[in-house]
DNA sequence: ACCCAGGCGGGCG
DNA sequence: CGCCCGCATGGG
């Protein structure tokens, strides 16, 4: 069952849950309890946060500790990467305000759909066509009286029956198309599992194959399906902060700010990405 | 009414 | 290559 304690140095599971990643499109968070619950495959996590996000301890109800260990990156050395990316006082006020974010690691095909549903679309809507789904589609997980009370992710293979007209039920609206094209090819053409060990622009190049996949969506499958931090994905969020902080408001091409950030957060890219995809949100 | 949201594919020059 | 357009849907 559950019942083991986690330490957790610089780590916060509000503001990593509250951060618009994967997982938070269909875990639920209580602010008040500083809990999540989600379930990820046959197993039910239930994660309780206890102290601060400087020192604190994960208690866990239910699921296993290696698996939260690796899913909210807490190896990560916070200090170091902190200690890279703090280049400047919005990256230190960001860092400050959200100390203890951190990125997480999800399953690269979870990943890979909800970040196709993301396009044109926002937080909100992306977490009701995601909820959506899983409950249309999720294979449904039992108790010993046979009620429902979960239902895992769906995998491409579970996706290949819905039709467009059931997708638009579950509100995806005009990424239909996308999502059965993508769970067709990821189940007969594009073995998603099969990637992790390609390098970052290889990974990129065969993400984009899949129809519904740009270079931006490429690069969030990257940097938090398979935790690779050289991913810096520029949505219009990202880009207005870059303007805004860098370039004194004006224009300038997403190539530019690419080799800006390349230049600027190095190898640590990825990490820099969430705090002012968050930071330039909640600090404008 | 209009604009916007963790953009992308396709068509055109 | 780059540019421009349409695309569903709900909220401000």
């Amino acid at each position: 069952m559950g019942g083991s304690v986690i330490n957790t140095n610089l780590f916060s599971l509000r503001h990593t849950f509250e951060s618009g990643q994967p997982l938070t499109f269909f875990a639920d968070y209580n602010r008040s309890r500083n809990a999540i619950s989600y379930q990820e495959g046959n197993s039910m996590f239930d994660i309780k946060m206890v102290g601060s996000a400087e020192k604190g301890r994960l208690v866990l109800n239910a699921g296993k500790a290696d698996g939260v260990r690796r899913r909210f990156r807490l190896d990560d050395d916070m200090q170091g990467i902190y200690g890279r990316i703090n280049t400047d006082p919005f990256m230190d006020r960001a860092i400050r305000r959200y100390s203890g974010m951190r990125l997480t690691v999800n399953d690269p095909w979870e990943t890979t759909l909800v970040f196709i549903i993301s396009q044109l679309n926002n937080l909100k809507r992306i977490r009701l066509i995601t909820r959506n789904i899983i409950e249309r589609f999720g294979t449904p997980i039992k108790d010993e009286d046979g009620r429902v009370v979960a239902r895992s992710f769906p995998t491409s293979e579970d996706l290949m029956e819905a039709t467009e007209k059931e997708l638009r039920e579950c509100n995806a609206g005009f990424r239909d198309k996308y999502i059965r094209s993508a769970a067709e090819y990821c189940t007969n053409n594009l073995d998603l599992y099969r990637l992790r060990g390609k390098s970052y622009h290889a990974l990129k190049e065969e993400l984009m194959t899949i129809s519904g996949v740009g270079d931006k969506v490429a690069d969030c499958i990257a940097l938090m399906g398979y935790g690779r931090l050289e991913a810096f994905p520029i949505d219009v969020w990202v880009k207005r902060t870059l303007e805004r902080i860098y370039f004194k408001g004006r224009k300038r091409p997403v190539k530019q700010l690419h080799r800006f950030v390349d230049e600027r957060f190095g190898d640590m890219k990825g990490y820099a990405q969430q705090y002012i995809f968050w930071g330039g949100r909640m600090m404008a």
